[in-house]
DNA sequence: CTGAGTGCAAACTTTTTGCAGCATG
DNA sequence: CATGCTGCAAAAAGTTTGCACTCAG
């Protein structure tokens, strides 16, 4: 895809780090990444892009839907392409690991929970903590840490 | 109720900051504060209370699961007491009013997407946002402002 | 060329920690 | 009266802002 062109048509100019951190994104190797993380991600090669600029291009695609900021429940927001279609959150509380989903019969519950109360829903976020089929066949040991550099 | 003996019965000392804490929240008139609006409270009559044993004290008190603690999609986190039943909430964006809710249907079609994904499920969060009847019958026009002093 | 965008440093906000003294049990 | 708790101040952690300089269109 053309990333320049992507940003034109959000109405951003196609700047160094804009680019760079949405390639960061659109490369896949992480899918979640905090602020910190694109910095230390771009900054693997030489890269003179500071950190205040990392976090107002990260707003400006998440301003424009390019991205989608989530808060889970840490103080640390956490970045995400923007796939079009919206999706949950369930988190493994002992790897880290995170799947994403998204499931009819939830979105269409919670829109009538709403309505029930008298609120036009207009988005929601629902993170779920537990723990995959992975750590909790390892006897509860020594889960790697994650989010560390 | 006896607040000195509920701190007691969860092995916390009856200290002042802390009776005067959850006596703030078990009065209920404001069901979800921040550390900064129970330090502003507190103050409100002459005390010495510091704003860092705020934060402990909301830590210990949600550690006890006397309260809860939200983080909602702001950096700033949100304590409520701990009534037992789990909620969800469901957020006016316009005028800030929070509704709480429990809905089996989501709890239980949640556990299943968890399980199906292979997810032994411990907690999970669900936070709706959107326009409640009364902000939606004013012509979407200036909301009061919520969360400030 | 020219305004939008950037790097840097400094400010700000929210939360945590170290430490000497105080008060609860 | 001993240890757990507190106030204060300072440090962390995460994020935002002011300003002079730069670069995309």
């Amino acid at each position: 895809m053309d990333i320049p062109k992507e940003l034109r048509d959000s109405g951003l100019k196609a700047t160094l780090p804009r680019v760079r951190v949405l390639q960061l994104f659109l490369e896949g190797k992480h899918k979640h990444m905090t602020a910190d993380e694109v910095y230390f991600l771009l900054h693997k090669e030489p890269s003179d892009i500071g950190l205040a600029t990392v976090y107002r291009v990260l707003m400006q695609l998440a301003q424009a839907h390019i991205l989608v900021r989530n808060q889970f429940e840490s103080t640390t927001a956490v970045f995400e392409l923007n796939q079009g279609g919206h999706h949950d959150h369930l988190i493994c509380t002992a790897c880290g690991q995170m799947e994403e989903f998204c499931d009819n019969a939830l979105e269409l519950r919670q829109e009538e929970v709403a309505r029930k109360l008298g609120f036009a829903l207009r988005e929601h976020a629902l993170s779920m903590y537990g723990t995959c089929a992975n750590c909790a066949s390892q006897d509860g040991g020594a889960a790697r840490k994650i989010r560390k550099h």
